[in-house]
Order: C-alpha cells, then sequence, then structure tokens
DNA sequence: TCGGTTCGTCGAATCGGTTCGCCCGAACAT
DNA sequence: ATGTTCGGGCGAACCGATTCGACGAACCGA
C-alpha cells in the first residue's frame, strides 16, 4: 500500500497524495477529500523508512540505559518514564539501547546507522567513552547526568555534591558527630560514576567544614546488600549515629540493619538521602530525602534534545537540580548509641 | 558518508561495495581489503532507513508497554528488560510504545507505519483493540498474555488460575478456611485485565473444591494501597487468616497493615502470592510464591516473533507457564485471630 | 486584450542502499 | 580450437516517499 497505488485510485500523480498530507503545497479541497477517501478505504499510511531516507530524519531519539541485566533504580525507571513520555508528546519514537562500557552492537548501531535524530544518554562517567563516541559522530545528545568536561555538552543532573553537603548540615545541625556515606555499588563508583565521585565530594567538604568524622562505603544496589553492608558498618564503627545516602535501592535493607541492631529510627540512627519522590514517601518510614523531580529532569532532557536537533550549533545548555531536603521521618536528635 | 562516496575512493562501483559488506557475492580480497581501508578511515556506517527501505525490514521490533504515567511491576521490568536483552543478542533494536486503551498516536506510527518487523505487546486484556489492530493489519506479534481468544495469536503467559488455585490449595492444606484473594487495581480489573480476572477464577474453583469461604478485593499497585486495603479487610472481615494475591507491588504494605492489627507472619496470618523471584525474595519477609520467570517469558516471547518475521504463515504457538511455589517464610498453620 | 499572479497539478529527480542482469577474461573440458 | 563455467566486477532498476521546476487555467488590473 504505497503512495503511488493511492494516487493512482484517486486518479492524481504522486507528488499531489503527498501535498494533500503534508500541506505543503495547497490542493484543492475536492481531490483532498478524494485522496482522503482513498486513504480510508485503503488504509495507508506513508512508509517511515521511505520519509526517513528522503527526509534525512527518523523522528526518532535513541535512549541509552544501563545494559540489561543490572536492575535500573527506581529514579532511572523514573527518568526513562519521563523520557519516554516527553518523546511521545512531541511525536518522536524512542528507540531503546541498554549499553554497558566497551564496544556495544546495539550503541554503536544507534549511534551510527543514522537510525536516530538524538540520543538521551543515562548513567553517565566522569570519562565515558559513549560521550567520546557521540561528540565525534555529531550526533546531537543530551546526557542525564555529565562527564568530568560537562562544558563539552548538553545535560541535565542532579547535583549530588551540594545535595549530600547538604544532608551533612542537617544531620550536623541536629548534633550528630559521626557520620558514613553510604554510596551505590563499588564497581560503578570504580568506574567513574559522577554521582558517585561528587556525592564523596560534598560528603567530604562538609564533614571538613564542621569538623565532623565521616566514613565512606560502597553498597551494592539492592536490599539485601543494604542491610548486610550496614550491619557490618554498624559493629565496625559503634560511634555512628547518621548516615547520608544516595543508594535509594539499599534503604529498605539499613531500615533492617538498624532494627536487628536494635536501633529506632530516627530515635537511635538518623538517615538522610537522594531519592526519587516517590520512593522516599513510599518507603517505611518515609526518608527524609532531598526529592528528586525525575519527570521533570527527562521532560528537560528530551527538551534539550528536540532543541539541539533543530539546531546542532547552540551553544550548549545545562540544568543542573538541587532539590530541597523534605523532612520525614527519619532523621532526629543525635543520641549515643549504646 | 554514503555508499557512492565509499566506492569512488575505492575506485569500485557501489554495487561492489555492498556485495564487499553483505558478502551476498564474491570479492576478491585485494578489492575487500581496499575498500574496507576506506570504510575505516571515514567510519563509513550504511544508512538504516535506505537499508530498512530496499529490504523491506527494519531490523526492529516494537515492545507495547503500559503507558507512561502508570507505574511498572516488577514483574512487568523484568520482562521489558528480558526483551530488550533477548532482542540485543538477536541484534534487533527496539522501539518503546506506551500505549494506553484508545487511539494512541504512538501505538498507531509503530503499527503502521513499517518502522517494526513485529511487536511484543504486554498487558493484555480479555478484550484488547491494540491485538485487533494488530491482526488486521498483518504485522507480526507475540503478546505477553493472552486475550480471551488466545487461539488466534501468539503468546506466552502465566498461568494465574492454577498458580492461584494451587495458593489456595496450598493454604488450605495449612488448614485455612476463610481465605482472601487480593487482586490488582480496579480499574485494570474492570477493563477486562487477563491476569486479574484468571486469578478469580482459580481463586473461586478451588475455595470452592475445598468447601472454604473467599473474599475478593482490588487493590491499587502499590504499599500504601496495600497497607490501607488491607487494614480495611483484615477489620471488615475478622474470621480471614490468610490470603493470596497477584498484586506484588502491594505485598509490603500489607506486611505492614497486619503488624498493625497486631499480627505476625506466618504464625497468624498467612500469605501467598505470584510475584517475580527476586521480589519476592528481597521482601521482609520473603514472600512464599510461585516465582515467574520473567526472564525466560521475555526472551521466549522474542524468540517466538523472530519465528513469526521469518515466516508469518507458521500456526501459533503458546507458551503456559506454571512454576512451583516456593515455600519461604509467609505461609505455616491457620490459627484462628483473636 | 494582454502580461502577470496565483492556484492546482504533474513529472522527474533524489535520498542511499540492495539486487538483478550482463559482461569480460581466465580456467577447464572436450 | 571451441564451448562451458565461474570468479569478479559494473551499470541500472528499484524500494516509497518528498520536493523542485514547470505548466495550464483562471483571474486580475491596466
Amino acid at each position: 500500500m504505497n503512495i503511488g497505488e493511492i494516487a493512482k485510485r484517486a486518479g492524481v500523480s504522486r507528488s499531489t497524495v503527498s501535498y494533500a498530507l503534508t500541506g505543503k503545497r495547497p490542493v484543492s479541497e475536492s481531490t483532498k477529500s478524494r485522496i482522503q477517501a482513498v486513504i480510508d478505504e485503503l488504509g495507508y499510511r506513508p512508509n517511515a523508512s521511505a520519509r526517513a531516507l528522503k527526509e534525512g530524519r527518523t523522528r526518532t531519539i535513541g535512549l541509552v540505559i544501563p545494559p540489561a541485566g543490572r536492575r535500573l533504580t527506581d529514579m532511572q525507571l523514573g527518568f526513562v518514564a519521563s523520557v519516554v513520555d516527553a518523546a511521545a508528546r512531541a511525536d518522536l519514537d524512542v528507540l531503546l539501547s541498554p549499553s554497558g562500557g566497551e564496544h556495544d552492537r546495539s550503541f554503536e548501531r544507534v549511534v551510527t546507522g543514522r537510525r536516530v535524530d538524538g540520543v538521551v544518554l543515562m548513567e553517565i562517567r566522569l570519562e565515558d567513552d559513549r560521550v567520546a563516541r557521540l561528540l565525534q559522530s555529531g550526533l546531537p545528545f543530551v546526557g542525564i547526568g555529565r562527564t568530568g568536561h560537562p562544558e563539552d555538552m548538553s545535560w541535565v543532573d542532579i547535583d549530588y555534591e551540594t545535595l549530600i553537603a547538604k544532608c551533612v548540615h542537617h544531620l550536623a545541625d541536629l548534633g550528630h558527630r559521626h557520620l558514613a556515606l553510604v554510596n551505590r555499588n563499588a564497581e560503578l563508583v570504580a568506574a567513574g560514576y559522577g554521582p558517585g565521585h561528587r556525592a564523596q565530594a560534598g560528603f567530604d567538604r562538609a564533614i571538613a567544614e564542621r569538623g565532623l568524622h565521616g566514613v565512606h562505603v560502597c553498597c551494592a544496589d539492592d536490599a539485601q546488600a543494604g542491610q548486610s553492608c550496614l550491619g557490618q558498618l554498624l559493629a565496625r564503627h559503634p560511634e555512628l549515629t547518621a548516615l547520608a545516602t544516595i543508594n535509594e535501592a539499599a534503604v529498605a535493607g539499613m531500615y533492617r540493619a538498624l532494627a536487628e541492631a536494635g536501633l529506632s529510627v530516627p530515635r537511635d540512627f538518623s538517615i538522610a538521602g537522594v531519592a526519587a519522590q516517590h520512593w522516599a514517601e513510599n518507603l517505611h518510614p518515609p526518608l527524609t530525602a532531598a526529592d528528586v523531580p525525575a519527570d521533570e529532569l527527562g521532560a528537560a532532557a528530551v527538551e534539550l534534545l528536540i532543541q539541539r536537533i533543530a539546531d546542532p550549533d547552540t551553544p550548549h545548555r545545562h540544568l543542573l537540580v538541587a532539590p530541597p531536603i523534605s523532612l520525614r521521618s527519619t532523621t532526629g536528635p543525635a543520641r549515643p548509641r549504646a
């Protein structure tokens, strides 16, 4: 069912059908309705590949997510959902590419075969070869997250450094003197995962400013790990009375570890973190946390990307968000542990 | 950077470059390596749209997920992950379409514009117009889930009816006489969501077979809802001592409701369900449940789809899985509530 | 009545690949 | 010497849209 068939049955040329559909040139009402009738009857839709070939754009964006197999965090899910949603609103399709580190065929296909008009990239490292590939390819892209050279690209990001510092100050204000930072999983941080490093920087800075004691641990991104990790931490550091974390997936397990240790939250131990609002609210007890507006960030990323696609030479734009900390039920005045 | 440019620089015709790349006709080693050198130098990759146009296939499959805005369950996430993963292994790209009920532009684009070679459809209702659209369009597709006329399509599915019946029998064996079924959210079930109805059918059947008493409730798919829903249920039905559920997202909240009511699990109250293995294990306490092998199902769906794409006239195939119930920590002997 | 717009339409070129038919020369069999 | 096969390569058609230049008819003001 191609445009030629429609043209033939409507008794016009193919170009007229095209103009009737796009409206890029005037077509009389009578022929327009005749064409439309044929189209409705045959259920014709223009072939996307042919259109993309001629127009030079695919009306599709790529979304590069962490590799399959690894579980996405709730926040990342929020990003994906909002990107997909924003793209749909702009009548763009989304091509999913689960891409890890080295030569990933899926990533290469997306970047290199003109399959997409632009790319949204997630889980960016301080040094990230996917960013390098995209830069050299000239394909428009926007990061959710940023590298160590953030001027070279457009991005939206969460200001983990500031937020974790805020958490520390909040806890310090409550009298806590011995704090821990529970980071994301060790492999990720070792690979140069930006938020992990920036969170640590913010933690160290705030600890120093307030003259406190801080310990830093990595923890796999699930409840089991959170439980065992904090269990060990509590045993090894009996002086700890609070922690800050960016590892939302581990928090539920931390609660269990505290319960096991006979510590009640927030009476004996305080936790402050950075998490998707939905997640923080649904934990039990609800987590005092900086509520990351995942939907806004994803939508903003798509908006930036659409602009870059329209004009690849616009200067890069950046959006760094540092939402306020919502006080819920997991932080309270310091009380020395037994 | 098109194939003509490569041909020119390598001093051969365009067709020779094409044959050198696809290997569909013999090309001498010497010219092949000359062509390859030019390609490496210029970083050429064939234009996917042009190839798709000529070949008549896109090497892309569509994945239709529940509409954005709604949160995917852990099991659904497992499906998505495994579909994406299986597709990547087969060098297929995945186009994501979040599609709800009525005329969804994203769904229409995917189905109708020859953007994809086939579709994996999720969250199918007993009567589903997306299935109808796909059938009439002739596009190969495979359901994760099935309609009320399952012979007309290929699908993989979980046998909720059998599994919930098994749960009931398991609980009955433990001496429970008054059981509840906690279903997914009411809108979904009202809209004819298959698993919801089949679970209820299995529940009713088993209840009747064992001569028990059963109540049936719908519950929104989150912990908050699970808590309030079960709270009310316990108050209204003091005779209940156990429940079966397919609503994995609500289980954490049910635990809370039970704790609030002063009931301990499994001493005072038992829960058996159907859930993704990962989820059941990570709950606290770990849920006695039929462990749904989400990765296998997703991979099987892709495999079926690839076959249908290769030969659209093969008879439909079906895969109905009923994994055994893993006994964990949430079911025990009945004990009348105070 | 004549030249200039404007409207509606058509034909042909084009996007970047794949593929079919054909051709040339070397190797081989008869 | 003659026919046959086959490796290696070329040119052109084709996939299904968009888009540009052109063209006839109607319409306008001078």
